[in-house]
DNA sequence: GTCAACCCATACGTCTTCGGTATGCCTATG
DNA sequence: CATAGGCATACCGAAGACGTATGGGTTGAC
């Protein structure tokens, strides 16, 4: 059956009559006439009675309208629903982020989103530093927010903000009570280290930043986060070399302190997937921009 | 938009292969590849991602897939349901019935309804000798039970049975030691009476029967129906000539007795609008004659 | 009682649109 | 580099929808 058949039957049910909903149909009456007789003959049965003043609603017919009203409703719904999603203005977004960022950023991009694209629902998952990239390609997220970028070929990167690193210590470490602290003193101490470069670019990062000034750091473990780091940290395992937004999520106890001579950063990114074309994306880069921007 | 797009849309959807789903819906590919982009057109915004392997919904497509399956559905629903009730399988049957009959005939006509015509959904309506008429031209009900039957041009009448009159006096009076009554002795008692004539055909009923024994029986009281007559009977206001169905909703302390020399009737019929083509009523025609052949 | 008005149904010509066939383009694969 | 698989484009024939003209039946007024 046809809709547009279904949408005339629906005209002549509410106008009583064939030639008025014509009128309204800016149609002439016959066609009119024409489909409605079709429509019977594909039910099977009269779905009017034709009186001499109008038409009126079988009780076939009755049946046939309530349904027909909400099939039509629901069609022109759904392509409504689809040039909503299309413009970004109704959907999901799937936002992945790496723990360490999530105390610093959430809670002002979170509200930020909320603000920006209304009607869209919000999805947040958190991300490793190894699973990130194939949540990405596997669409089990939308966007990540990364600390560093992702290098992908499918991958789109936007650099949206940095970080200095900071050494992160016990507070009762005899280099907290230095304001900034020199790349020599951390020659030979013991370092909390994050999963090696393959696994996490950070760590090539912390790794170039101790080889240009010559330090050598033995590693007293290794840790899959930046809180795990900080756990080992405060129970005096070693230093932890980290962005200083992690500082947000640290426990008490532990303080960080800048590098004097050392000026390097992390990136942080917002990554997608480079075939991903929803409309959501740019909106939601906007909203970390300036989220990030106020860090 | 038109359906038939729409169940192009949700085929290719679910094949996710414009190739497949143009197999699946016996048709060539290129036609059907055309009114998917006309669809895309119509939206404004692509509904597939289309890769080298086939097709993928965008999450617009997605938006729209779910309404567009329910729309399907919907309409196809509503063309079932308009077959149905033409069909009597489904649909509404109101059912006009008079008091008297209530006792008698309701008990067993509602369980051999719901056996013969299940899925239809019944409504039963008490109508006074008054009303019952107006009630079936304005279709307050669909059909009536009726004692005796309308005469109306725009009703029709099918005669399913007929009531024995029988004399209704409380279980004290004298009359009620007699097997059967010889209408001599109704000569000058008081008769409670129901409307006249004009207003309830039944009561010409029992006029002639009195005429035409040359009783006159002096009216004690008018009263709408048969169980106010029983009522004003049991509290010795005179006697009443009532069907014999009556009998099945008389209080306790009320007696019937056959007129000894008198066989008249009044027909049972079932009534209808003769221009109401419900399916349901030859299905209710049935099991009411089979239920009032058992009185 | 007849005539006009109203409303739906039918007939026919025109035009839109749909579906089929043939073919091209792109990409993945061996 | 050649082949296969999948979607897009072009063109043609056929079916269906719409418009105009007209018929038939009923209501209501003069």
């Amino acid at each position: 059956m046809d809709l547009h058949r279904l949408r005339y039957f629906v005209a002549v049910a509410e106008a009583r009559s064939v030639g008025k909903a014509a009128e309204r149909l800016r149609m002439a009456q016959p066609p009119l006439s024409v489909q409605i007789r079709k429509l019977e003959a594909e039910v099977g049965a009269p779905l009017f009675h034709r009186g001499t003043r109008g038409m009126d609603l079988t009780e076939a017919g009755q049946a046939l309208l309530v349904r027909a009203g909400e099939a039509l409703a629901l069609a022109a719904d759904g392509i409504e629903a689809a040039r909503a999603v299309a413009a970004g203005r109704r959907g999901r977004i799937s936002v992945g982020y790496m723990f360490v960022l999530a105390n610093a950023v959430l809670p002002r991009l979170i509200p930020e989103l909320r603000r920006s694209i209304p009607g869209v629902d919000l999805d947040f998952v958190d991300l490793s530093a190894s699973t990130r990239e194939a949540r990405l390609l596997d669409r089990g997220v939308t966007v990540a927010l990364c600390m560093p970028a992702i290098h992908h070929p499918e991958i789109q990167v936007a650099r949206i903000g940095a970080q200095r690193f900071m050494l992160a210590m016990p507070n009762r470490s005899p280099l907290a009570r230095i304001g900034a602290v020199p790349m020599a003193r951390l020659q030979g101490r013991p370092l909390v280290a994050l999963p090696p470069p393959e696994r996490d670019p950070a760590s090539s990062a912390v790794a170039a930043l101790l080889r240009r000034h010559q330090i050598v750091m033995p590693i007293a473990s290794r840790v899959e986060t930046a809180h795990s780091a900080m756990s080992l940290v405060l129970a005096g395992e070693g230093f932890a070399i980290l962005p200083a937004c992690a500082k947000l999520g640290a426990p008490r106890g532990i303080v960080f302190r800048p590098l004097r001579d050392a000026a390097d950063s992390i990136d942080i990114a917002v990554c997608w997937r480079r075939d991903s074309q929803s409309p959501l994306i740019p909106k939601f880069l906007k909203c970390a921009e300036k989220v990030v921007a106020r860090l």
